[in-house]
DNA sequence: AATAGGTATGTTAACGTACTCATAACACAA
DNA sequence: TTGTGTTATGAGTACGTTAACATACCTATT
């Protein structure tokens, strides 16, 4: 900047107005400046900016695995509502192996460029109950868990079976079958507790639920095993769509119609891009709604600041074909 | 870090060694350092750092729809490699609606703390030609098409279509249907060349390809065309999994076999969590490979720095049951 | 006793920016 | 003429860090 002050003879000041296009600045002055800027192909230094002025416009965002449908899914919503703002992402993947703690992310992620701090917490971090933010910045966990000192924003994982579960009942369903994913997911958690308890409101003694990997693979396999081992089965709960895609190829292996025999419902409505005529009664969320609480949390405006939340967005049931009343 | 400093009855330089565990520092020194800054909850500056040794140990990515399977695995790759670098990623997505041009996507770029700057052209950029890339910043574009200025780095989109075309000849297959993505879509043209050259190198006839936009809706849709239209055909390639999974589905309900009646491959090896049993043979590609070639031409460490390259990444063929001889 | 080598610590400077305040020139009204 | 306001520009400063150099002291060797 300074030698763009000598090259146009003005003083660093000038240059900086011009850099930045405030007013009171001469027009010939202002086109001297410029062609030196272009000249000794000057750009504004970002560190020096942000030392300046304190602020980064970029927002932190931690996760594990990129590829997870839910955490592609956050960068997504993030994504977007941090280009409304102008913003960037600083991404950070935490390894795959490595022991995941949210002091641990928070260390991390306080060293970069960061306006706030997000962090996806898709299985339960062994310090999330001592855990305290770091006082100065905005953090944000995207988890279904309450936490007394961090705002938490998740997606309604528990709401979304009682929508689902509901659907079913009034259908004239009873017991519903339950196809989870890995226990430790927190995801898991919230949607296999919705089921329980939509069922034991109804006095419904829940039937062993299958666990799976989330993949459709492990879908099919938990089908497989329920149409040779439950003959009064009329309903399947999967708790994503991958899973139930596999248990309905499954059942129909199995010799059993969807929905004329069985029904089966998923979550998270991913399946439009992979399968024709996709007819898998689900849940979809509003990832980038999330997103855009996820960040006006992380990086609240002046005023927005303040006391920790816990938010939930509702998802919203997409009723197709593969649900229907059960056999009389 | 003058408070602490204060705080600790030092001066800020040994402030500075502790927190970078430099040596030279008396143990009680240091822990006294270290008590200052837990009470006054000391973090080092970002931009302190950064205007003082002009690295910002991140990465810039520019992509235009985080979604797309191309741009989520590009993502992922590059995500592990600045990872083994201690680096991390600041992502911008661009508007989906708004006209893409190399130059903003640069300008952009390079007002963020960035020591390298990754594009992701999917789409022919309306400056490539033209373009030139900032001095002093590192610049990838992950595209097929090569720059006499610009290091560009793809998986070989042209070369999977040779590696398949050659597997369903050496099946005895003659005449291939082609159902391609969107044609604005630099992949999309490889993959179509590719199909073309090959058949074209064996004195056949292309027929007429057919056109998606990437999803399974459009692979059934064009599958169901091919069906009613083409008596004679053997095989089918189609651009991405997506959609040959579709095709697939489509031949089944046009009372054809695959791949008895019909042959059908696919790339990108994309459906496994999303279909059970999964026998498409398709061609994969190694994302963290790529991740890395784009990141270290990026962020060239002392040495690599230098010319401009064209890098492509082969696949590799994964053959599964989805293609056979043809009938006799 | 003088010198050399190590260790612990402090001082200075520079990285690039933009705010605040000061100054200068000029126009216009009283 | 004097005062008032506007516009264009410059000077000074502070943001937080760390390399390079300087200093002080302590120990071991000659």
């Amino acid at each position: 900047m300074a030698d763009v002050a000598r090259a146009a003879g003005v003083s660093q000041q000038t240059v900086s107005r011009v850099a930045n296009g405030l007013p009171n600045v001469n027009e010939q002055t202002r086109q001297r400046v410029q062609a030196a800027m272009q000249e000794l192909g000057f750009r504004p230094s970002y560190a020096g900016r942000s030392l300046r002025d304190g602020r980064y416009h970029s927002v932190g965002l931690c996760i594990n695995d990129v590829t997870k449908f839910g955490n592609l899914s956050m960068i997504d919503g993030i994504a977007s509502a941090a280009r409304e703002h102008n913003c960037a992402i600083t991404l950070v993947e935490m390894s795959k192996t490595e022991e995941f703690s949210l002091a641990e992310a928070t260390r991390r992620m306080a060293a970069l460029p960061v306006d706030g701090i997000i962090i996806g917490m898709s299985r339960m971090a062994p310090d999330f109950e001592t855990f305290d933010p770091l006082p100065g910045i905005g953090t944000v966990i995207v988890t279904m868990y309450a936490h007394p000192r961090v705002t938490t924003v998740d997606s309604d994982h528990y709401g979304c079976s009682l929508l689902l579960m509901d659907h079913l009942f009034k259908l004239g369903h009873g017991q519903i079958r339950y196809i989870g994913g890995p226990s430790f997911s927190v995801d898991e958690q919230f949607r296999r507790a919705g089921w329980q308890d939509a069922l034991e409101r109804k006095h419904i003694e829940p039937a062993e639920p299958l666990e799976g990997d989330w993949s459709a693979n492990s879908g099919y396999e938990a089908g497989r095993y329920l149409a040779e081992h439950d003959r009064t089965m009329t309903a399947i709960y999967a708790a994503n769509d991958q899973m139930a895609n596999g248990a309905i190829a499954a059942l129909r292996d199995s010799g059993l119609r969807v929905p004329e025999d069985v029904s089966v419902v998923g979550v998270d409505d991913s399946l439009d891009d992979f399968v024709a005529h996709n007819e898998l009664t689900t849940v979809r969320f509003d990832l980038h709604q999330r997103g855009r609480e996820v960040f006006e949390h992380a990086v609240p405006e002046a005023g927005t600041a303040g006391k920790t939340v816990a938010i939930r967005i509702p998802g919203q049931l997409i009723v197709r074909h593969s649900t229907a009343a059960p056999r009389a």
